[in-house]
RNA sequence: GGUCAUGUGGCCGAGUGGUGAGGCACAGGUCUGCAAAACCUUAUACGGCGGUUCAAAUCCGUCCAUGACCUCCA
């Protein structure tokens, strides 16, 4: 039972074998911090999060390298070469460097509501210009990169034409043909600079107005966007390294290039498996700046967004996400988060009831086929995680289980139909899948038991209220109660228990 | 136009050719001072048409539909 996945390099699941056992070595393209980050950004960030702490529990040691992207990408498509982040800084009357920490302080705020665990290394492209001109040096050095007007380009045809006799020829990840790509590639201003249309900017030369700015050999200017992934992942990982991971959207061109790049630079294929969630999309299109469709997250943590019917606690959002599988779309909607969101709560349920219950089982299982049946539910998660992490089976999992565990607690079935090792085992590993590596988080309050004594004192008298039916004060406790986001059941042998919602 | 995906019940979504994953919603029931929760039971399905097979949601062909990428994009 190993670990498959599946690389969207070949097109295939395989076994993970990392180069150099026990250390993995993981990139994932971060973000682009020139404006707030939206639900379709949660994925692979999610994702890839849930990946890192699944390969932690399988004992290996993994540097997760997630870039920060402050430099700014130059855009072309007919419009002047600009620097997105300096053209927004100047709309805002902010210097660059303070629109860039603004919107990593609150990409920061929103991985950690999604209880992401920060990466090994959050790298800065800025922080990073002299590995990248080093490496575009490396490149024109070789042959494979031109200057024109204090800019360099990649040229793709000669890579192409000398990589694709060893394998290796532009468009290997995303399946494209170069020739078929130079006759449909709409036509294009400003591209007298470019040998080919195919080629890309490795450095591009900044204009009067340009704010942010570097030295470098051709001139004062800015790096391309692909050079800094390229760049960065070399310096932190290796020039070959295990998992290279990001969104689909990405393949081409972007990871397509990094492997233009790092490929002449290092002679080598820099990454090993190559893993691309799908996006997200609402009512079937994908979620982005183009469709104008974008739900930032800080309009689904409050709600406050047209197409928004309430507001979504992140650990909803991030169930809603760990439900379908990475490589396929997932579709928004109000009806699947209030799905999920009910799921949630149904599964925090039983999760702490079980945790803080005292039964022990028996010593032999009672019914030796349930007892089976859990072991196997149990057994079966890290058999779906090692296939292409498929945490929505797991959940299906788990929600079996949930069953058998409010059978128990609510003694339709005894606790002793279970075996005590079994018992064991659901609880070391419903903590180590719920907790330690899809990573949920319940809002139960972990304060220093204040709020917990309160609230049993409030029980115990609702509790002596009942006893003499006095409905009037019970119901107030639990009514007022309930006001306040706590709500107070009772069970059937007569106790109670609260959920914070 | 090129490349690559996808089409599963009211909704969301797994799925290894053979006894209908799971979640939410719905219906009936149990429990309950009432409520909520929970539990039990039941229902609804694999885009169309062919083919392979004893057997297909699962394999093959074809058609239809949708989406992504080809331009910044998670």
């Amino acid at each position: 039972m190993s670990l498959k996945v599946y690389n969207s390099l070949t097109r295939e699941k395989v076994n993970f074998t990392p180069i150099n056992a026990p250390y993995v070595g993981m990139y994932v393209c971060g973000p682009t911090v020139s404006g707030e980050s939206h639900l379709g950004h949660a994925r692979p960030f999610i994702t890839f999060d849930v990946i890192f702490r699944y390969l932690m529990y399988l004992g290996y040691k993994v540097r997760y390298v997630r870039n920060i992207t402050d430099a700014g990408h130059f855009e072309e498509e007919g419009r002047e070469a600009e620097d997105k982040i300096s053209k927004k800084a100047v709309l805002e009357k902010l210097e660059p460097m303070e629109l860039v920490q603004k919107y990593t302080n609150l990409y920061h705020w929103a991985m950690s509501r999604f209880n992401n665990l920060p990466p090994s290394i959050e790298p800065t492209a800025t922080g990073h210009i002299i590995e990248q001109i080093a490496m575009i040096k490396k490149i024109i050095a070789d042959g494979y990169a031109y200057v024109a007007n204090g800019s360099v380009y990649f040229d793709v045809e000669k890579y192409n034409a000398d990589f694709s006799q060893k394998g290796q020829p532009y468009g290997i990840l995303s399946g494209r043909i170069l020739d078929d790509q130079l006759e449909t590639t709409r036509e294009l201003e400003n591209q007298e600079e470019k040998r080919n249309r195919s080629d890309f900017a490795l450095w591009k030369s900044a204009a009067p107005g340009h704010i942010m700015r570097w030295q470098s050999p051709w001139g004062e200017g800015f790096p391309g966007w692909h050079i800094e992934c390229s760049a960065m992942s070399t310096k932190y990982l290796g020039e070959e390294f295990d998992i290279h991971g990001g969104g689909m959207d990405l393949q081409f061109p972007h990871h397509e290039c990094e492997i233009a790049q790092s490929t002449v630079c290092n002679h080598k294929m820099p990454a090993r498996y190559w893993l691309h969630n799908n996006m997200i999309t609402i009512n079937g299109k994908k979620m982005g700046k183009s469709y104008n469709n974008v739900i930032r997250l800080t309009e689904l943590f409050t709600g406050d967004h047209p197409a928004l019917t309430q507001a979504y606690h992140p650990m909803t959002i991030r169930f809603f996400i760990l439900q379908s599988h990475y490589r396929g779309t997932l579709d928004f909607s109000n009806e699947a988060l209030q799905a999920s969101e009910k799921a949630m709560k149904r599964l925090w349920e039983a999760y702490y009831w079980l945790q803080q219950s005292d039964i022990k089982g028996g010593a032999t299982a009672g019914d030796a086929a349930l007892d089976n049946k859990v072991k196997r539910l149990v057994d079966e998660f890290d058999e779906c995680m090692n296939d292409d992490f498929n945490t929505a089976k797991v959940l299906a999992n788990i929600f079996e289980l949930v069953s058998v565990i409010n059978s128990v607690k609510d003694k339709h079935i005894p606790a002793e139909t279970l075996a005590g090792s079994t018992v064991e085992l659901l609880r070391k590993q419903l903590k180590a899948y719920i907790e330690d590596i899809f990573g949920l988080q319940s809002d139960r309050v972990a304060d220093d038991g204040k709020l917990e004594g309160v609230l049993q004192l409030l029980m115990d008298i609702r509790k002596e209220a009942k006893g003499r039916k006095d409905f009037v004060t019970s119901d107030k406790i639990r009514n007022e109660l309930a006001a306040l986001g706590v709500q107070l059941k009772d069970e059937k042998d007569g106790g109670m228990s609260y959920t914070i919602n």
